[in-house]
DNA sequence: TTAAATGCAAACTATTTGCACGTAA
DNA sequence: TTACGTGCAAATAGTTTGCATTTAA
C-alpha cells in the first residue's frame, strides 16, 4: 500500500542529492512517490499523519521546498490558487477535468508531430508543457443526466 | 495612450453582455484592453487610480469577476500564486521568461502540426493551452555576463 | 425607484518567517 | 558536537465576504 519503492531506495535517492534524511522528509517524499493524484500540502500532511502524527505543516512545506530544489519533486501549478506536487519529474503533460478537478498525467507523446515554429526573435525555449482541459467520463455522464432529468 | 478602443465601443461590448456599466468596471475593462502585459489585480488597481482614485480593490476584484463570467476577459494562471488577467480571449499560448517573469502571448499557430493522439479513453477535450518557458533576450544576456564577469 | 454595485473592514486561505529546541550525521 | 531541521505561532499576501451606502438604468 506504500508504493513499490523500498525504504532504502528512497533514502538513497535523497542522499544522492545531498539531503539530510529526517523522518518528516522521508515521509513526505515516500508519500508523494506512492500516489499519482498531485496532492496539495494539506493532502500530504493529512496522509502522513494519519496513523501517527509525525510532521507539522511547516515541515511539510520545508521538505517539499528542498525536494523541489534538488529536483526530486516538482510543482504542478494549475488553477485554484493551490500548489500541487508531483514526484514524477520527467516531462509530461496534464489533463484537468473541469468537472471534478481531477488531474491526470498525459504521456509526453500524447501530442505527436509537435514542432515549434520560430518564436518571435529574442526568445530561447527551455521547456514547455501542455495543459489539456476537458471532462472525464464520470463528469460527462453527470452533465448528460442534468440535461435530461 | 489609452489603447485604440473607443469609449463607445467598450461600453457597447459590455452592454451586449448584459453588464451594467459603472465607472469602475469601465476603467478596469478599458485598462485591460489597453495593455498586453497580463496584469495582476494590483497592477490594474494602481493604473486606474493613477490620476484620480476611482476604484477600491474589492471593486476591481468584482469587476474582473463579472467580466470573466461573461467572457470578456480571462484569467492567466501561471506560477507565483497570483492571478493575472487578459482581455485577449481568443485561444493563444503563453511564453514565460524564467529570468524576469515577463509573459508574452504566442500565436495559436506557433506550434504547427499539433495533433492529439487518442487520449486514454474516458476523456473529452474542451481546450488546451501550451505554456512555453524559457529566457528572453535581455535575460540571456545577463546570464552570459554573470558567467564572464 | 430599485436592484445591483461600491467601499471598507474583517475574515479566510495558502504560504513564509523567526526563533527556541531537538536531532541526524 | 554541531550545523541543520522541526514546530509553533506570528506575519504576509492574495482573495473573498458582509453590510451599510450609493448609483445606473
Amino acid at each position: 500500500m506504500e508504493g513499490h519503492n523500498k525504504t532504502a531506495e528512497i533514502s538513497q535517492q535523497m542522499k544522492e542529492k545531498g539531503l539530510r534524511i529526517t523522518p518528516q522528509r522521508f515521509a513526505v517524499y515516500a508519500n508523494l512517490l506512492s500516489r499519482c493524484d498531485h496532492p496539495t500540502v494539506d493532502d500530504i500532511l493529512t496522509e502522513i499523519n494519519r496513523e501517527l502524527p509525525i510532521a507539522s505543516k511547516a515541515s511539510v512545506y520545508s521538505a517539499l521546498s528542498v525536494l523541489r530544489e534538488v529536483g526530486l519533486v516538482r510543482e504542478v501549478l494549475l488553477d485554484e490558487g493551490v500548489t500541487r506536487y508531483d514526484a514524477k519529474v520527467e516531462p509530461h503533460h496534464h489533463f484537468v477535468c473541469e468537472g471534478c478537478g481531477q488531474i491526470k498525467d498525459l504521456a509526453w507523446d500524447v501530442f505527436k508531430n509537435l514542432q515549434l515554429n520560430p518564436l518571435p526573435s529574442g526568445f530561447q525555449v527551455n521547456a514547455y508543457e501542455i495543459t489539456v482541459k476537458g471532462c472525464c467520463d464520470r463528469c460527462n455522464l453527470e452533465r448528460v443526466e442534468d440535461q435530461n432529468p
